[in-house]
DNA sequence: GCTAATCTCTACAGTCTCTGGAGCTATTTG
DNA sequence: CAAATAGCTCCAGAGACTGTAGAGATTAGC
């Protein structure tokens, strides 16, 4: 934990790439990383943490934005609450929303397995019924679930 | 069913933009449409049924790689089995990894709510549990969401 | 100690997936 | 039939990377 190691390592860690983290930098969402003598970046293993945090948020379908947001949470434990129990809410609802329309996908994904026992997919209704799933379109925000806005 | 529409009406029925219907169109993910006398594209309602597909995809975090497979599955109905269900094994195996990781966060922040409530967030380990997702080595695949919100 | 290989640095161009605008044409409707 | 509306093409830009070029830093082998 104490000798710290430069911007590659760290790549290998986190599985973020070395340009990503720098881009990461730049815009904020990784601190300004202590330099060495010859001006490499040095860091630690909170880092590697949080890169790793920042890839799988990324993954889930979060933007750098939202990603923020709960890294905020996680930076300031002790600050107010007003504010991050008002992110950790809406990033809740998000989440779950995520859930539940992932959830549909893994029903219909099942029964697609299944239904393709080594036959032809004659009837492979993939798009039928995510077509037809009206339901779950309109949703309140605006569909996607993604920065800008 | 007969009567075909154009693009604004395809895009009020599906709830994909205009100019993304047509950006589909270029990269392939939608087929060349017909042209009317006037040269407007024009659509039927199996259109609708692949837009709408590609839109809840997309808002569940699949890349487009990713849904041009899945519709390769309903493209080519009579094609055999073996590739659809890898393909449709693999989306599922991403599915429920997702929906593992969500709910582990949803945890996370419902306990991070409740907190809230009763004064301040001492320990917000947001970032822990969704950095130490080590055994799901990051496969490349289509699973990417670059939706961003 | 010297050299070659291997980082790392900055700066900037390009990609992917949209999204919006300008300027012009087609269609609808009052 | 003119105005409003919708469509067309082409082009620019945003968000989040990804790659490249050229120069300096670090390390490993001899």
């Amino acid at each position: 934990m104490d000798h710290a190691f430069t911007i590659g390592r760290l790549s290998k860690e986190s599985g973020v790439k070395v340009q990503t983290i720098r881009y990461y930098e730049e815009i904020g969402m990784m601190p300004l990383a202590m330099r060495s003598e010859g001006n490499q970046r040095l860091y630690g293993d909170a880092e590697i943490a949080r890169l790793k945090f920042i890839r799988h948020a990324r993954d889930l379908g979060f933007g750098l934005p939202a990603i923020r947001e709960l890294l905020e949470l996680g930076d300031a434990p002790e600050a107010p609450c007003a504010h991050a129990d008002e992110i950790a809410k809406r990033q809740l609802r998000d989440v779950e929303e995520k859930i539940e329309q992932l959830t549909g996908l893994q029903t219909e994904l099942t029964r697609m397995v299944k239904q393709c026992n080594h036959g032809q997919i004659s009837d492979c209704r993939v798009i039928e019924i995510l077509s037809d799933h009206d339901n779950c379109l309109e949703e309140s925000h605006g569909g996607r679930a993604h920065v800008k806005s």
